[in-house]
RNA sequence: GCUCAGAUGGUGGAACUGGUAGACACGCAGGACUUAAAAUCCUGUUCCCGUUAAAGGAGUGCGGGUUCGAUUCCCGCUCUGAGUACCA
């Protein structure tokens, strides 16, 4: 028989899911290998052919880890939990499970027909309260942890609480709050319990506190900033304001020196990596305190000081004013009564300005002066305090000490409102614009003047510490991350209220079920969705989702929990996208533990994630949060890996290829029924017109399908070149209104799954971003079945030799093993592709049909091509299901050597000629025979070369 | 603006630590088989000059450099893509 790869395609994706012949054990005596995809979210589109690129990568490198003797872990799940099967119910009423499990339903239907080596046992969703539960239990445990400075780790609040109890806060030193409260043991005691919790919610790493959000209307909700793009939602592009809200966050900041750390312990792609460094943004400098002038001052202020965080100390002598965000604590207090009508209005003024304005308004210098002045803390110079936009309140102090000889910013705004400019470095050039440089010397700098850059940012340290007005500091750009959304589908908060404060429920009752609710909308009082709920509960059986839930089951029902503004009441917001995702992994390990969220003997076996495979566009969202959890989980014992992702690849983006046809204008303007193929277009008036990519095949367009394709278009007439309508080609995002998405199960239908998988892999290196091109499919479907044809005689039966294999059979077997454990060990899928087709055309030119060699042809090649392979294999005589943990053939560079060899001979490195000698002779010989040679001599044309130089006994470079 | 990645035939791409640039595939051209088409197979295919064949020259975005030898290393520039943006 031919290669019919849907029979083949089919039989072995029964056979596969009917045997559970890739299901990981947790118990074995070989190697673990753990490979990770990043799990989908599953939308309502179906797969594209971009989205099985990683996929197909890490099943690759799965069955090679398989086929090399690891125990293979290798699993699959859903993020359920998200917004558009959310908005989706906004409109239609459809519950979110209903559309959900929809969607995952046609996931899964397209992932099988790939062939992926999934162990679907331990399929995980994070919208199924088996799961949630332990998102929640972690909650749980982050709320009842601080961050302790002195061991830098994590630790539980009882432990804290133990402390307040014994010393009082003395001692503590403790990542949290600004506005803690000191006390002694006893005053702690004497403390209610309201004003305890309140107390300790400063030191949580999950707390609520009441800070400027990113809120959108469009969708009624919070966004990370991770999820605004340029003021825009990333998921809908909606606009984003600033709004002031009680959020529960997570103290993310605590571990970021640790997670900065972290970066170089793991293998990672650089530009990854380097995306995380400057998210978390660290800046070593020092905070300094400039004294308030009280001659101007003003008896309101509560402080004798604003303090500035700045990364040139050394500069401090330059500072010729102060500037302070308008949102400054201190601005009210701090503007005088003739100024005030000044910094009402630009407080007004920026407040109406929009977060887009803003910065597309970088160039034009605005701000006021308050009116009054602080001192510089080293020399005692009288400066004007101002405020102004250009300073960020979330950054630093919201103060900077401006430096406008150093600092471009500060050099505008000092020009535009006429304030002094300082020099001082020797060597410092600013005529025209602020010079930041570090060479020369200092000038104008009190007792700095004359030294160095290292030597005056120590000396300004010091002396700013001697006086108790400063000192070295760092500073994180990275911000704690909000943890609430006020949406329906998402992991119910375990946290109830009194009192006002927040109160976990007890683990017992875990998981916290998300309720039904008539409307997903936010309640006419505004609170969010689940201000709806009445029926909150308990504990579901495991895998039920809320739709399933029978009335008996939500038997352990609480009535209460109306709103937030009651006594006793529920938190209203759920958890956001990144929750479920940020521990998952460990939940493969030991999918279906209802004791704990993974066994310790699975997270002993499997540890962390060998491999991890997804794009890149999570580098600071769900890779980052993860590697926090993760330290977190590691802190408080429940994991073993400080962290969890040890080696990292990005799969590029695959993009959209359109199509276009060009239809004539005629001179009145209007669009005429006449297309112009591509070449000619020069020569007529016309206008592109995106074309289904279904319908062209090399770019060539298929005209009566064409006719089909819009009912207007059915009396078309083209004007062709060569008897053919060429279309135009452009690379775009792929989306059904641009034609241009291509669905695997289309290119499935026609070539099959092996076909698609090796293409995707052919197309280019797996971490480059490319257009979607399905042109060159054809190559690697007719390398399948020259593949398949080798194993065949001319009648299609099945006809294999048991003789001996030659020397060159051999040859071509071993070249091809050592090439593609080469290339899978480094992810060049690519290159071994091509590889492969090279083997087998060797062996069909050497009409090779031997057992020997084609066994182990088979085995190399079941990674790529599965189920052609798993076919061939059984027809080799081997029990079915067996291939996958077979032994791969080991490597004998025995077989490559060569008796004579051809050795390439330049001249002054230019390529002239081949000499053919014998393998077996030394450096020495070498060079007297080909000095010997004929050819060599003509060129030589009787010089003698100065140098001759044999390159890894390969490559010969004479030297005239 | 800053940071990072990249630029190789008509196209996708290969060349691993500096050592025969263009593997492999698509496309194209020609041929075989066929009544014909499809399928399959064979040959050619970087550019220029030339041709019966040969021989020669140029060539990895641009300009320099190091080296016997550079797609690869160094310096400067152009363009493309991604991330980030008043971060003090």
């Amino acid at each position: 028989m031919d290669y019919q790869f849907k029979d083949i395609e089919k039989k072995w994706q029964q056979f596969w899911a009917d045997n559970n012949t890739f299901k990981a054990e947790n118990n074995t005596n070989k190697p673990k290998y753990y490979v990770l995809d990043m799990f989908p979210y599953p939308s309502g589109a179906g797969l594209h052919v971009g989205h099985p690129l990683g996929y197909i990568a890490s099943d690759i490198f799965a069955r090679y880890k398989r086929l090399k003797g690891f125990n293979v872990l290798h699993p699959m799940g859903y993020d359920s939990f998200g917004l558009p099967a959310e908005q989706y119910a906004i409109q239609t009423g459809q519950h979110p499970s209903v559309t959900t499990e929809a969607n995952i339903a046609t996931y899964r239907r397209q992932l099988d027909q790939i062939g992926f080596s999934f162990d679907w046992s331990r399929e995980v969703r994070t919208s199924l309260p088996d799961y949630y539960k332990w998102t929640q239990w972690i909650f749980m445990q982050l709320f009842n942890s601080w961050y302790n400075k002195d061991a830098d780790k994590a630790e539980s609040v009882a432990k804290l609480v133990a402390h307040f109890e014994n010393n009082g806060s003395a001692g503590i030193n403790a990542v949290c709050d600004e506005e803690i409260l000191s006390f002694t043991a006893a005053e702690w005691k004497a403390m209610n319990e309201q004003d305890q919790q309140a107390e300790l919610l400063k030191y949580r790493l999950t707390y609520l506190r009441e800070s400027t959000v990113n809120w959108c209307a469009a969708l009624g909700t919070v966004l990370a900033n991770d999820e605004v793009k340029d003021g825009f939602s990333e998921r809908g592009g909606y606009p984003v304001e600033q709004k002031k809200m009680t959020q529960w966050s997570m103290r993310i900041t605590a571990y970021a020196q640790r997670l900065l750390e972290g970066l170089d312990k793991i293998d990672w792609p650089e530009p990854l990596k380097e995306m995380q460094r400057n998210w978390i943004g660290k800046s070593v400098g020092a905070s300094v305190r400039f004294p308030l002038d009280k001659t101007t001052h003003l008896s309101q202020l509560t402080t004798d000081y604003i303090e500035v965080f700045t990364t040139r100390a050394d500069t401090i002598f330059g500072t010729s004013f102060l500037v302070i965000a308008p949102e400054h604590e201190l601005v009210t207090a701090l503007t005088t009564p003739e100024q005030k009508a000044d910094i009402d209005a630009y407080i007004i003024q920026t407040k109406k300005k929009s977060e887009l304005d803003r910065m597309a308004d970088t160039k034009t210098v605005s701000g006021a002066f308050t009116g009054s002045y602080v001192t510089n803390p080293l020399n005692g110079d009288k400066i004007p305090v101002w405020i102004a936009d250009y300073v960020l309140a979330g950054y630093g102090t919201g103060a900077v000490m401006a430096v406008p000889s150093g600092d471009q910013r500060d050099y505008l705004f000092a020009k535009h409102y006429n304030l002094p400019v300082i020099q001082i470095m020797d060597i410092q050039n600013i005529e025209t614009e602020a010079d930041p440089t570090k060479e020369g010397k200092y000038v104008n700098s009190d007792f700095i003047n004359g030294l160095t850059y290292k030597e005056a940012t120590a000396a300004v340290v010091a002396r700013l510490e001697e006086k108790g007005l400063g000192k070295a500091k760092v500073n994180f750009r990275m911000r704690d991350a909000i943890f609430g959304r006020q949406r329906y589908w998402g992991e119910p908060v375990p946290v109830y209220f009194k009192g006002g404060l927040p109160y976990l429920i007890e683990e017992k009752d875990l998981p916290l079920l998300l309720p039904e609710i008539d409307k997903y909308l936010p309640t006419e009082s505004g609170e969010p969705p689940l201000g709806r709920a009445t029926n909150w509960s308990y504990n579901a059986s495991p895998k039920s989702s809320p739709k399933e839930r029978t009335s008996e089951e939500a038997d352990s029902s609480l009535s209460f929990g109306e709103g937030r503004g009651e006594a006793y009441a529920y938190e209203l917001s759920t958890m956001p996208g990144w929750a479920g995702s940020s521990w998952y992994w460990y939940r493969y390990m030991d999918a279906h533990n209802d004791k704990e969220f993974a066994s310790r003997e699975a997270i002993e076996y499997w540890r962390d994630v060998d491999l991890y495979i997804g794009g890149s566009e999570h580098a600071t969202g769900h890779l980052l949060y993860s590697r926090f959890w993760n330290k977190f989980m590691k802190d408080i014992g429940l994991v073993i890996e400080e962290e969890p992702f040890k080696k990292l690849i990005n799969q590029g983006m695959i993009q959209g290829r359109s199509n276009f046809v060009y239809r004539l204008i005629d001179d009145a303007g209007r669009g005429t029924n006449t297309f112009i193929s591509h070449g000619l277009i020069k020569q007529f008036n016309t206008s592109a017109i995106h074309v289904d990519v279904g319908i062209v095949e090399n770019d060539v367009l298929n005209l009566n399908k064409f006719k089909t394709f819009r009912p207007e278009f059915a009396d078309a007439d083209f004007i062709l070149e060569n008897g053919k309508y060429i279309c135009g080609v452009e690379v775009e995002k792929m989306s059904k209104s641009k034609f241009n998405v291509v669905n695997p199960d289309d290119l499935i239908e026609r070539y099959g799954a092996d076909t698609l998988r090796m293409y995707e892999m052919f197309l280019g290196p797996l971490e480059q971003s490319k257009p979607w091109n399905t042109n060159g499919i054809e190559g690697v479907f007719k390398f399948l079945r020259k593949f398949w044809r080798l194993f065949h005689d001319a009648d299609w039966n099945f006809n294999l030799s048991n003789a001996e294999p030659t020397k060159a059979e051999l040859k071509s077997l071993h070249k091809i093993i050592r090439k593609v454990e080469e290339d899978v060990e480094r992810f060049s899928f690519n290159t071994s592709v091509s590889s492969f087709m090279i083997a087998v055309n060797e062996l069909t030119d050497l009409k090779c049909n031997k057992r020997a060699i084609l066994q182990n042809m088979v085995i190399i090649l079941e990674p790529y091509a599965p189920h052609i392979c798993e076919e061939l294999w059984v027809l080799l005589g081997n029990e079915a299901g067996t291939l996958s943990y077979a032994t791969y053939p080991k490597f004998n560079p025995a077989y490559l050597v060569e008796d004579e060899f051809s050795y390439p001979v330049s001249f002054n490195g230019k390529m002239k000629t081949n000499v053919s000698l014998s393998l077996s002779l030394d450096v020495k010989e070498i060079e007297e025979a080909i000095l010997a040679h004929a050819d060599v001599q003509k060129y030589l044309d009787g010089k003698t070369p100065k140098k001759v130089i044999v390159v890894k006994g390969r490559i010969v470079n004479l030297v005239i």
